[in-house]
DNA sequence: AGGTGGTTGATTTTT
DNA sequence: TCAACCACCT
């Protein structure tokens, strides 16, 4: 399924081992002393390309062997399915073919889950309880804003709910939530809003994202569950951590509550690599490892079996920048290797064009096309390499975007699923309620979400009441029966029937499928494949629940077909892989580092997009290509912008300069031949002064006052239009009549 | 119920 | 620039 990449990994060569184990020959001194360091609290500092994952599997594999735990007496934790799915391969081949199932190997999210269904009820849930997706959350909060008089378009259901997962991220539930933590944000509401929707989530059974690790949390620190506890503490003898960087502050907990048994806790990670901080990761976690676990037993991996030797030294002396680290230093075998290139260009057609040529040049020196990617900070920059790719008949494939469970037939499938499976699944409820067209408006879903809350009942139970009453129209009323009729026979049958047999009934009687068989507009055809697609994907699964769990937890597999093509992606989905030859694009101040990211985190924010830079760097075996375009279409205007301060932080002695004639260097003394470039003649149609009605006359760069936004500088006119970065709110596009100059 | 025009506002993303 | 969303219309 991950054929296409190069999983992160290398093997390391010159090992010591005095153990008979064959398994440790191959590991080099770090490395088995990371492996066989078992007892107590240990912290593996992984550079990127050092080993981590042979290291973790060899541990695992390694505690097993010698007898220490049987397999179920290990919880091994990852971040994503993808690793938790490596490592099981890996253990598994390491071990002769085992089978991995029932394993405490898993994410987070996965592990969390599977204690919490079986301590459902001492948190007020029901074992069968629903994993919301965002979008049902962010329904769900809104519904509440909408109860509360919160005005939900001055601030929107998507970020309130952030704020809430940000509070889970912490470990709060709503009680603990401080005055501190309060903004003006939804009228000051939030902290009821986060109450309510507590509430209301447990009324529908349903848990999210944060709660399975919060609710967790909340159960093993109650005394009055300490047989709970206890019991686990008795089970896991051997704690191991994949990614500790990425941890939040609830996932610590959970693994200090989990841990307070035998102490025997590993954590593996890279201080360096934390770019998840604004979700919630919080990267104390791993500086603090030391005092949070005592005598704990740090162990530096800098041995890299990844990139050449500059490309190390470059992403070192970028890094160095960075205040708060453990610090370390990387260091490989393999010589220096290539100096890196630095392309400036005009804009960023020309870039990606410069792109493209460097690409083909590598093409006709053997390369092939699947060893290179090309990195972007945001994923509005793909698109002009995408135009370019194309116009060359380059291959490419772009990762990240829409995935299969995201689109909209699926997820009313899905919801019809969840229905059946867990009737009090409001959200899933409110979805196919109506779909196919079954004449019931949103005055009819209004009465009975009215009827719903007032009781505390999940809608399904509201339809009940009311079509026992007389509160509907005949007409109305029939038709919910109907409904709850079919939800009630397709339950009965998930015990008896085959449960991907039961899907395909479910969206035969429901109208679904003919619904979209008898829609003539283009896409209705691939839908209908989807919906069969998503049945015969159910055989894998032994069940119903446990398929709507996996569908719930499990992203996508990404990424897979084979053949040749050039990856195009973000740099944060580039973590973890490595590539021969990486391009790192649009490194300009305001692109990258992000102004949005400086903004709102200060230097904090500033270090995260450093640590960025540096992930993009070591994703690199051999060539490393950077580039930074002096203006470029965002949002439709021009934007003009510097090089990168990360630009500069790469030592001169490293690498090789050219940019595209006229155009500030960036560096000062670094060059390479350029003839690879072509002067461009057409520069951008940038307006560079207007006047306005008031008769003020503005000019790009003059410092101005408006009315709303405060003080700010015109980076680029167009018309009557401003381009201005204000000092408080960041870039926005006005018109003059709202400023004057200051 | 379905279509339309006007406004808005826009990173990074896993589970 | 452009897509998503909503209020309003047919």
């Amino acid at each position: 399924m991950h054929d296409i990449f190069e999983i992160e990994e290398t093997v390391g060569k010159t090992g010591k081992a005095e153990s008979e184990a064959p398994y440790l020959e191959t590991l080099n001194t770090p490395q088995l002393d990371a492996v066989e360091t078992v007892d107590g609290a240990v912290l593996v500092l992984a550079g990127a390309g050092t080993g981590k994952t042979r290291v973790l599997t060899t541990r695992l594999a390694h505690l097993i062997n010698s007898g220490r735990a049987y397999p179920s007496q290990i919880l091994a934790v990852t971040f994503t399915n993808k690793a938790a799915l490596e490592m099981k391969e890996r253990i598994s081949a390491m071990m002769g073919g085992v089978a991995v199932e029932g394993w405490w190997l898993g994410t987070f999210h996965s592990l969390a889950a599977r204690m919490l269904r079986r301590n459902a009820d001492l948190v007020g849930l029901s074992s069968n309880f629903t994993i919301l997706n965002p979008d049902d959350q962010i329904r769900l909060l809104k519904q509440l804003m909408e109860v509360e008089g919160v005005d939900t378009k001055k601030w929107t259901p998507k970020s309130c709910i952030s704020i809430i997962d940000r509070w889970k991220d912490r470990g709060l539930v709503p009680s603990s939530v401080s005055n501190e933590d309060v903004s003006d944000i939804a009228d000051g509401k939030m902290p009821l809003l986060y109450s309510k929707y507590q509430m209301r989530m447990r009324a529908i059974n349903a848990c999210d994202f944060g709660d399975l690790m919060l609710h967790m949390i909340t159960i093993l620190k109650n005394p009055a569950n300490k047989a709970v506890l206890d019991e686990y503490h008795q089970r896991f003898k051997y704690i191991l951590v994949d990614e500790y960087q990425d941890t939040n502050v609830a996932q610590y907990l959970w693994l200090r509550l989990l841990a307070g048994g035998t102490g025997n806790i590993c954590c593996v990670g890279d201080d360096d690599q934390s770019i998840y901080g604004w979700r919630g990761a919080e990267i104390g976690n791993i500086l603090k490892f030391e005092q949070d676990f005592k005598g704990a037993k740090i162990i530096r991996l800098e041995q890299n079996y990844r990139s050449t030797n500059n490309i190390l030294k470059a992403s070192g002396a970028l890094i160095e920048n960075n205040g708060s680290r453990l610090g370390k230093t990387l260091w490989s075998d393999q010589g220096d290797g290539d100096k890196i290139k630095i392309g400036g260009l005009w804009d960023g057609e020309a870039e990606a064009r410069w792109v493209g040529e460097e690409i083909e040049q590598l093409q006709h020196k053997g390369n092939a096309l699947k060893s290179m990617a090309v990195l972007v900070r945001t994923g509005f920059q793909t698109r002009e390499f995408e135009e370019r790719f194309v116009k060359l008949g380059l291959a490419y494939k772009v990762i990240g975007g829409a995935r299969f469970y995201e689109r909209m037939e699926i997820r009313d499938a899905l919801a019809y699923f969840r229905v059946v499976a867990q009737r009090a699944d409001d959200l899933a409820l409110e979805r196919v309620i109506n779909t196919p067209k079954r004449g019931l408006g949103d005055a009819t879903i209004n009465t009975l979400y009215s009827h719903a809350r007032r009781h505390g009942i999940p809608l399904h139970d509201a339809i009940m009441d009311l079509t026992q009453s007389d509160e509907l129209r005949p007409k109305v009323k029939s038709t919910l029966m109907k409904l709850l009729d079919d939800f009630g026979r397709w339950r009965s049958l998930m015990d008896n029937m085959n449960h991907a047999e039961l899907g395909a009934l479910i969206l035969e009687e429901s109208g679904y499928m003919s619904m979209w068989k008898l829609d003539k507009t283009p896409e209705a055809a691939g839908r209908v494949e989807n919906l069969n697609e998503l049945i015969g994907g159910m055989q894998d699964y032994d069940s119903m629940p446990e398929f709507l769990e996996h569908v719930a937890l499990v992203l996508e597999n990404q990424g897979g077909g084979s053949g040749d093509f050039v990856t195009l992606m973000t740099l944060h989905g580039a973590k973890g892989l490595e590539f021969d030859n990486v391009f790192l694009t649009g490194w300009e101040e305001g692109l990258f580092p992000s102004q949005r990211s400086m903004d709102e985190k200060g230097t904090k924010g500033l270090e995260e997009e450093r640590r960025l830079a540096y992930v993009g760097i070591t994703r690199a075996r051999k060539r490393v290509f950077i580039s930074y375009a002096s203006s470029r279409r965002i949002y439709g205007s021009w934007v003009s912008s510097i090089p990168s301060r990360f630009v500069d932080e790469i030592p001169d002695d490293l690498a090789l300069l050219n940019s595209q004639s006229g155009m500030a260097a960036a560096g000062r003394s670094r060059h390479w031949d350029s003839s690879g470039f072509t002067p461009k003649v057409k520069t951008p149609s940038i307006g560079v002064k207007v006047k306005t009605d008031s008769g003020d006359v503005l000019a790009r760069g003059d410092r101005i006052f408006h009315d709303k936004f405060g003080y700010g500088k015109i980076i680029n006119i167009d018309g009557h239009k401003l381009d201005i970065i204000f000092e408080h709110s960041g870039k926005k596009r006005v018109m003059d009549s709202f400023v004057t100059k200051s």
